[in-house]
DNA sequence: TCTAAATTTGTAATCATTACAATTTTATAA
DNA sequence: TTATAAAATTGTAATGATTACAAATTTAGA
């Protein structure tokens, strides 16, 4: 994965901080939040600013390149990973891991009266490590 | 809908703030968030105050006549219908309304690391009226 | 190099939620 | 009924996440 090439084709210009930030979600891919990102690339980068983080996200949400998890309703998680997925939470360690879904299985009946664009599949329960 | 003997068959004692704030919800099932229940109730309960809303909510969640709706990242809004169904938001109004959903679409394969407890959908677009 | 635009940063403000102690209401026993 | 204790409600203060905003820094172009 071309980070630089990525962020330049989606329209951001490919700044230290939003490189690193994108790289660390699109790698690690444990949809962490805020702090968590903040806390990790700050040994990296000493000057970020968590404001940085804020913008740098809300600025690839906007442009399409990543997508919150609001499987909880007191914690936003981010994920760089656009390909249709659900997610999946265990109630005893915390982790959220990615559950790929059969989209054909996923049709709805006479949704006549909305026009579905996006769709959120959030699972809980324990994990099989837990 | 015997609101008392609902809070009653789920050890909930039937206060008059109890009892309405199940019945906003029950009878409007808009999926209101907490600010929307006080709004609207104070005008009943002049005394009402915000900490009963979230304090009987958790309650509500608690004894799970409740459930939480977290379809947006900058908003809980409550629900106090608990059959199985999705939830879809108008990007345009603003409005979440219930969806019907055949359950048996919606098995998904392979799921053999997780035992999944709870099961939330989440769709957004354009409804019919917008 | 010089200048303007874009980006990053730090601090203050805002807003939702929680903590907590005081008040009020309800239940129970004398 | 009255007294007492427990439960529920309330108001205010504290907390924590997010946003607003202006200053500082970096980048790009002339
Ligand atoms: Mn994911
Ligand atoms: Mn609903
Ligand atoms: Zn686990
Ligand atoms: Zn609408």
């Amino acid at each position: 994965m071309d980070f630089v090439s990525h962020l330049t084709n989606n329209n951001i210009k490919p700044s230290l901080q939003r490189i690193k930030i994108f790289e660390y979600l699109y790698d690690n891919r444990k949809h962490p939040t805020v702090d968590t990102i903040y806390s990790n690339l700050v040994e990296d980068i000493p000057t970020l600013s968590k404001t940085t983080v804020y913008n740098t996200l809300k600025l690839f949400i906007d442009n399409g390149i990543t997508a919150t998890v609001t499987i909880e309703d007191n914690e936003v998680r981010y994920d760089a990973i656009m390909e249709e997925h659900a997610h999946f939470k265990c109630d005893t360690c915390g982790n959220v891991y990615d559950v790929e879904i059969d989209i054909s299985t996923l049709k709805f009946k006479k949704i006549k009266a909305f026009k579905v664009e996006t769709t959120n599949i959030y699972l809980k329960g324990k994990c099989n490590k837990c």
